[in-house]
RNA sequence: GGAGACGUGGCUGAGUGGUCGAAAGCGCCUCACUGCUAACGAGGUAGCCCGUAAAAAGGCUCCAGGGUUCGAAUCCCUGCGUCUCCGCCA
C-alpha cells in the first residue's frame, strides 16, 4: 500500500509504474473517490465539531427550556450526520479497496520487459560442467540411487507428491545444517515460524486479497504460508520498534505450502515444482531509507550467491524485468542455477525489497531521531529451499556410473563424499 | 467440545454516562546538578486524519462493527482476539 498523500501528488509516476510492471491500475479513479472522500470528511467533521460543542454545554447548568431547545436542534444535526456518515461509509469502502490494488513503483534500474525472457542478466558464476557422457535428469538418478520416491509420492499425497528417502532425506538435512551456519554467521536470526496464518497477515504481506487460489486454506479461514516470509512480516504486526535494534535480520525455516494453481502444465515431474517443500529465508527491516533498502537488497543478494558458491554450483543472476515484478515489490534479483539435464538456468531463489509497501499494511513503524514514527523497510530473499536445490546439485555433480560427488562443504554436514 | 475472565497510550496499569485522550508508575526527551557517569530534582512526552509556509483551530481513535443517548473508554448487541479452568488428545 502507498500513501495516499504521495499517490496525490505523483499519480503519473505511478501510472508508469504499474505500466512498466503491465498491472491495470485506476488511478484516476482513485482520486476521484479520494477527492470525494476528502469532502464528504470535512462535512461530517464539521457537523461532528457543532454536536460536540453542543453537547460540551449541555452538561452546565441550563434551564429546561433551553436544554429543550437544544436537543431539538441536534436532533436534526445528527439526522443530517447520519446521512452524510452512511455516504462516508459507502465512499470509504471503495477508497479503500482501490488503495489496495495500486502498486509499488519499480525501480528506476528494473528493465522494461514483459515476463521472465526479459529479465537482464547481470551475472554469470561458475562453470558449466562438460560431461564426457550422457547426462542423466535428477528423476532418474535420484531414483537410481533411492533418493527420492515419486510413485509412491503420488500415491500418497496425489500429483507432484514426493517421499524423500535415505540420502535424499539426509542430504536435505545437510544442506539445512549448513545454511544454518552459513547464514547466522552473516547475522541473522533463526526463526521457526508458524505456518498456519490468519487472513490479516496475509492481507499484509501482499498475497491477499488477490492470489487467494494459490493458498491453501484450513476449516477455520486461516491459510498455509508458501513461504516463511509471511509469519515472519507478521512477527513485528502492530509493533512501534526501537530504531537502535534496527536492521532486523531473521532466518526463517520453514515447510512451504503452494497450490500451484495455473501451473498444472509446467515442469509436471520431478522436484522443481511441488506442493510442499522446505525452505529458509532472509527477511530484513530496516530504516526507511531508499539507499538502506538497496544496501540490504544487495545484501542479501549476495549472501544466497556466496552460498550458491560455496556449494560449486553455476549459476547466473538476473534482474526481473518490470512485468516480472509483483505488486509490492520495487526490484527483484533471481538467482537460477545450472540445470544440465533441461540445459538452462532454473529459479533457486529471489531477493526483493519493498520499501514500506507491506509494513504500511502491516503497521511496523519505528520512532526516528526527530520523534515521528515511521514505517521501516522490508526485504527478504530466499536463503535455499529444499528439496529444488537438489536439482542442481545431483545433476552437476554427477558421475558417469550414476554416482553424484557431495560439495566439499557438504562434506562434514552429509557424513561422506560420495552418494552411490 | 463445555464454563468463565479479560481486551485502555512505547510498556505496566487506573478509570462504570458529560469537566477523560485518559490517573499513577516505567520508558523516552529537555533542563538543572555533578570533574564524568549514575542516582536525585524540575518540566515535557499518544497515534491518525484534515489543515497550514509553519502553527493554530477542527475531527477520529480506549480490540472491531453495530445500537441506546443531546452526549459513550464507561450501558446493550454481534464479531474477533487473549487468558484461565474442565474435557479430549499427545
Amino acid at each position: 500500500m502507498l500513501d495516499i498523500k504521495f499517490i496525490r501528488e505523483n499519480k503519473d509516476i505511478i501510472k508508469a509504474g504499474a505500466k512498466k510492471k503491465h498491472l491495470d491500475e485506476e488511478i484516476d479513479k482513485l482520486l476521484d473517490i479520494d477527492q470525494k472522500r476528502l469532502d464528504l470528511l470535512s462535512k461530517v467533521e464539521s457537523l461532528r465539531a457543532e454536536q460536540n460543542k453542543v453537547s460540551l454545554s449541555m452538561g452546565g447548568t441550563l434551564s429546561d427550556n433551553e436544554r429543550a431547545q437544544l436537543i431539538e436542534e441536534m436532533r436534526l444535526v445528527k439526522e443530517e450526520l447520519k446521512e452524510k456518515e452512511e455516504e462516508l461509509r459507502q465512499i470509504m469502502t471503495e477508497w479503500q479497496s482501490l488503495m489496495l490494488t495500486v502498486p509499488n513503483i519499480p525501480d528506476i534500474s528494473v528493465p522494461e520487459g514483459n515476463s521472465d525472457e526479459d529479465n537482464v542478466e547481470v551475472k554469470q558464476w561458475g562453470e558449466k560442467p562438460n560431461f564426457s557422457f550422457e547426462p542423466k535428469d535428477h528423476i532418474d538418478l535420484m531414483t537410481n540411487l533411492k533418493m527420492v520416491d515419486f510413485d509412491r509420492g503420488t500415491k500418497v499425497h496425489g500429483f507432484r507428491g514426493y517421499f524423500l528417502t535415505g540420502d535424499g532425506a539426509k542430504l536435505s538435512m545437510a544442506i539445512w545444517n549448513y545454511a544454518l551456519d552459513f547464514f547466522s554467521n552473516l547475522g541473522f536470526i533463526p526463526v521457526i515460524p508458524p505456518v498456519i496464518i490468519r487472513r490479516e497477515t496475509f492481507m499484509g504481506t501482499g498475497y491477499l486479497p488477490q492470489g487467494e487460489e494459490d493458498l491453501y486454506k484450513t476449516q477455520d479461514g486461516d491459510f498455509l504460508a508458501g513461504t516463511a516470509e509471511v509469519p515472519l512480516m507478521g512477527f513485528h504486526q502492530d509493533e512501534i520498534l526501537d530504531k537502535n535494534d534496527l536492521p532486523k535480520k531473521y532466518l526463517g525455516f520453514s515447510p512451504c505450502f503452494r497450490r500451484e494453481a495455473g501451473s498444472h502444465s509446467k515442469d509436471i515431474k520431478g522436484l522443481i515444482r511441488v506442493h510442499e517443500f522446505y525452505k529458509w529465508e532472509q527477511l530484513i527491516l530496516c530504516e526507511a531509507s531508499h539507499a538502506e533498502s538497496v544496501k540490504y537488497h544487495e545484501e542479501i543478494n549476495k549472501n544466497i550467491e556466496s552460498f550458491i558458491e560455496s556449494l560449486e554450483i553455476p549459476y547466473h543472476t538476473v534482474v526481473n524485468c518490470g512485468g516480472d515484478l509483483g505488486m509490492g515489490q520495487v526490484k527483484k534479483y533471481d538467482v537460477e542455477l545450472w540445470v544440465p539435464k533441461e540445459n538452462k538456468y532454473r529459479e533457486i531463489g529471489s531477493a526483493s525489497y519493498f520499501h514500506d509497501f507491506q509494513t504500511r499494511r502491516l503497521n511496523i513503524r519505528y520512532r526516528d531521531d526527530d520523534g515521528k514514527l515511521r514505517y521501516a523497510h522490508s526485504l527478504n530473499s530466499t536463503a535455499i529451499p529444499t528439496p529444488r536445490i537438489l536439482v542442481s546439485l545431483v545433476e552437476n555433480f554427477q558421475q558417469e556410473d550414476g554416482s553424484i560427488k557431495i560439495p566439499s562443504v557438504l562434506q562434514k554436514y552429509f557424513g561422506k563424499e560420495v552418494i552411490s
